[in-house]
DNA sequence: ACAATAAATGTTATCGGTTACATTGTTATC
DNA sequence: GATAACAATGTAACCGATAACATTTATTGT
């Protein structure tokens, strides 16, 4: 491999004048600049970024904790990150974090050892939380999707309680008066403002919430499976279920289905996200849009306003969401059904 | 931000014993490791890691061109690239490249910049065509899941033809003559192989191909839906339709329930990856399932043994498939179906 | 033609580690 | 007690680029 002393050596030239030629090359006579680029082409010289990086201080990397790749969701949201990314010159470090918080920590930590810029959090856990940073101002890092409560964190966030009560809303009007819940894992954020939004607009509309009617989910296709299969077992005045995200919709969906129920003049089921398959499924379900790619472009963003220097302090960012009612929700049974079959 | 020569100052001694004390601690007295390591902790410094990699010219980074991460099949080969990075020390730099080669070729390039050790490449493109290459022996580069036709790259691949043979097979065994297959991008070889497969078949089965019963997708949902509507609007015969993935055939069964059509009695699809969607869909969807983290474990593996010089020759490794049999397949009905409706 | 100024190019310290080699200190052997 | 052998530690070159500063060359004005 060849290095900028060989080329300054066969163009004739000091190793300025060829780090100049690749910079700031309105600083290099044409001529010389015609004897540099030939020597680099005959070399096929190639600067090592990484002695450009070490020199610099500056890595052009940025570390993304992801909880699962598997999730559409998120790998909707990864292409806005790689976009924007892309378009300054920055390259993502993707990390499958499985949720654990050591592994976030210990990737975290890449922003110490130097080998990324700044870090983009999907998951509502500051990787930082053992350390100081309270006075050092903003740290390299912003949070997308998941609210993470750090005052100081720049953050990108859909009103998930809003647009969950804009869901029981739906349902409501439907006439259901029995709706279940499918929750994510009791310690995600966006599983409360959920579950806060059901709670609103089951208020709202005089109806009685039901601690027994809240089944437990982790997101997962199975989970949505298995919550539904405890619903019929469980609950027979149901004729409704929120699910709080698609895949534990289509999941419920197929239990349901698998008892006889048809949908929705049975059962209505709705979920959250509007992942690619929502459209497709059988019924096409009532959904929440959220526009990720931008949630990912939003992200980084900010993180490089931060970078910069430009961002003196925290910014929220919320974006808007969708109520995307397909035929997965209906009107209520005028008379129960029976789940048990 | 501390480094090593504040760490040496502090403790007293030179920079060689501070970073012998965390390299090879052996050599170092435990006297004069206990008094570094205090004065590390003091500090709290970390290594500049940039500046290791920049001395030491490995990067232990690798780069990987992932066609598109919103792919589910891709999104398990990635956690499995994933864990057997992490085990061995190197971080992924994972990047969506959207099938474009310009892309494909910058980023493949990183290589040529220090910035990465080697390349996994999930798309059968060559990103250094344009380059020597032969004369040098192995590149740092493996092919996984698409198959790549250069001797010298080491390949993790399924056999594709005999899987789809595998699969056709299973069809004609329920009676069905007239086999419909929705096709991926025909630049894409694994296309090819699935379709050599399915001819192998029917051959062996006495059966006619007909290239009428052909039909293009790009193996996303919506095509597989718009080359359903387009079979039913032009071939009244057919009573089985080969998807070449499982997103194409859940789009086509979207399609074929809209006409009023029931599966697989009436018609049976089938599919191909066997994602999460498949066994939850309406009748769950009989596939062929790969070993998909495996074959990110695999790849990443057999680069790691190339980048170490282990590997002498391009090493061509093929998993197994399995034939996973559902409800979405089924015996071909005994009188025609009007496709019409 | 000559100083003053601007443009082009060169010299070299520097970033933060690693490591070959040099030096000093310690223990073992006869 | 002298010397060899080894352990512990120190010194400084080095990786490849950048950029502050120094120096040379070209241009301008009078």
């Amino acid at each position: 491999m060849s290095n900028i002393r060989e080329v300054a050596d066969l163009a004739g030239v000091s190793v300025a004048t060829v780090s100049r030629t690749l910079q700031q090359p309105e600083l290099v006579s044409p001529k010389t600049r015609a004897k540099v680029t030939r020597a680099i082409e005959q070399l096929n010289y190639k600067p090592n970024l990484m002695a450009v990086k070490f020199r610099s201080g500056k890595t052009h990397n940025i570390v993304v904790l992801v909880p699962t790749v598997a999730n559409v969701f998120f790998a909707r949201v990864i292409r806005g990150m790689q976009e924007a990314a892309a378009a300054e010159g920055y390259s993502l470090l993707l990390v499958n974090t499985m949720g654990d918080n050591a592994t976030e920590q210990n990737y975290a930590r890449m922003i110490h050892t130097s080998q990324a810029d700044g870090v983009v959090q999907l998951r509502a856990f500051n990787p930082f939380n053992d350390i100081d940073a309270d006075e050092q101002g903003l740290l390299p890092m912003v949070n997308a999707c998941e609210i993470l409560d750090t005052p100081q964190c720049p953050t990108v966030s859909l009103d998930n309680r809003l647009a969950a009560a804009a869901m029981t809303e739906h349902l409501v009007e439907l006439g259901h008066q029995h709706i279940a819940m499918i929750k994510g894992p009791a310690s995600s954020p966006l599983t409360r403002e959920r579950m806060l939004g059901f709670k609103d607009a089951l208020q709202e509309a005089g109806l009685k919430y039901c601690e027994e009617l809240m089944f437990d989910g982790d997101f997962t296709l199975q989970s949505g499976y298995d919550a539904a299969d405890r619903i019929l077992s469980q609950s027979h005045t149901v004729s409704a279920i929120f699910c709080e995200n698609d895949e534990m919709a289509l999941g419920a969906i197929s239990r349901l289905k698998a008892a006889g129920l048809r949908i929705p003049q049975d059962i209505s089921v709705s979920g959250f996200d509007n992942i690619a398959f929502a459209k497709f499924s059988d019924p096409p379900l009532t959904t929440i849009a959220q526009p990720a790619e931008e949630f990912g472009e939003t992200a980084i963003n900010l993180l490089i306003d931060v970078l910069k220097g430009k961002a003196k302090r925290a910014v929220k960012v919320i974006l808007p969401y969708q109520l995307i009612i397909r035929n997965s929700t209906g009107p209520a049974p005028a008379q129960p059904v029976n789940l048990t079959r």
